[in-house]
DNA sequence: GTGTATGTAGTTCCAGATAC
DNA sequence: GTATCTGGAACTACATACAC
């Protein structure tokens, strides 16, 4: 990695694809319920710019000694491996869809006035000479880094495999609740077509044809599921009592009034996921690592090659407050799953 | 960079089902 | 019986891939 200042302005620069995460990304909680509507490339774009951010690299700007948010530059080379195109059609790919993404604006959800603020993605987005220039709006600064709240660990191979845009914005919702202790509840229609990006800054639908919930159902939920469950091994959908695949339409009278989605994540079994777990586990912060410990206790199979060590599991002690804040429940079921898991990690 | 082919998203219509 | 909803299908518009 090559980090340096330039008037004032940390540059990131990616010129190999090493520089990046070998498995997962990271979308924080407050991205992932964002109101954002993306076509397909501008997801791959956005991902590949949550793969590389980093909070230290908005150190020099949170204590002041820079006076804009950080630069993340991409070579072509990276480009083109991460958009899975030749360096010859990388213009081609990128050109619209990145005009389009400098323009896009994401509602932020404002809970206590149950509002949506509308602001910029970037303050810029330019390509020029083969390389990426994005820097993000320092408005966005907590939504992009937040992820202590916490995220969604989204397998960006899978993701990048994905080719419906909905499908693209489905999957790290999923991403986000990966065990039984917590679980995605049933969304109303309301709640998923603001999800979805379909709503305006009055919180009317844009796209006319999805009041039309057999329609929007299809489109968002039906269709990107069938399409997540061909690429992702490791999840796996159920079928309703209706006969729905991934899904269980929740009616009041006639009308579907709430969508519950009807699925488990697999526990990763072969050793090249197990490594590459392990190399994510050492990349981490401690936080996200205890997090990653906790769902391991959560899920444990006694046996398994890649159950906890005695430290990780002491070490995932120490953040019990973080943990229960963002979700975890520390129970009785977990604290008997966690004394199973200590018996065998010190054995 | 341009032009074209292909695939996907969004729209609309109509028939049938069903809650009121 | 009526109004409203779902399911199916076909169409247009748009996004993307790719050859040149």
């Amino acid at each position: 990695m090559s980090d340096k200042k330039q008037n004032e302005q940390q540059v990131i620069l990616t010129d190999n694809s090493r520089q990046l995460p070998a498995q997962f990304f990271k979308k924080s909680h407050d991205l992932l319920f964002s109101q954002l509507s993306l076509s397909p490339r501008e997801h791959d774009i956005m991902a590949l710019l949550l793969s590389r951010l980093h909070q230290e690299h908005w150190q020099s700007y949170i204590d002041g000694t820079a006076i804009r948010a950080p630069a993340y530059q991409f070579k072509s080379d990276v480009l083109c491996e991460w958009l899975g195109v030749s360096s010859t059609n990388l213009y081609n790919t990128l050109s619209g869809p990145a005009e389009n993404l400098a323009n896009r604006a994401i509602g932020i959800r404002q809970p206590d006035r149950k509002e949506f603020d509308f602001v910029s993605l970037f303050k810029r987005l330019s390509y020029k000479d083969a390389v990426l220039t994005i820097i993000p709006n320092d408005e966005l600064m907590k939504e992009y880094l937040g992820v202590s709240q916490g995220h969604a660990q989204v397998d960006h191979h899978v993701f990048r495999k994905l080719k419906k845009e909905h499908s693209k914005r489905l999957y790290p919702l999923l991403s986000r609740f990966k065990n039984e202790a917590h679980t995605l509840h049933p969304q109303t229609i309301e709640e998923l077509h603001g999800f979805f990006g379909l709503l305006n800054e009055k919180g009317q639908l844009i796209k006319t044809s999805f009041t039309n919930n057999k329609v929007f159902i299809d489109r968002c939920i039906r269709q990107p599921i069938e399409e997540i469950a061909k690429h992702d091994p490791n999840l796996e959908f159920l079928v309703s009592d209706t006969g729905t695949f991934g899904y269980k339409a929740i009616k009041s009278g006639r009308k579907i009034a709430k969508v519950e989605f009807l699925y488990r994540w697999r526990r990763p079994v072969n050793k090249q996921e197990q490594a590459e777990r392990v190399k994510l586990a050492n990349e981490v912060a401690p936080l996200d690592r205890a997090e990653m410990v906790y769902d391991l206790v959560q899920q444990f199979v006694p046996g398994d090659s890649g159950n906890p060590s005695v430290e990780e599991l002491n070490t995932m002690m120490m953040y019990t407050a973080q943990l229960m804040e963002s979700g975890r429940a520390l129970d009785a079921d977990f604290m008997a799953k966690f004394s199973v898991a200590m018996s065998e990690a010190m054995g």
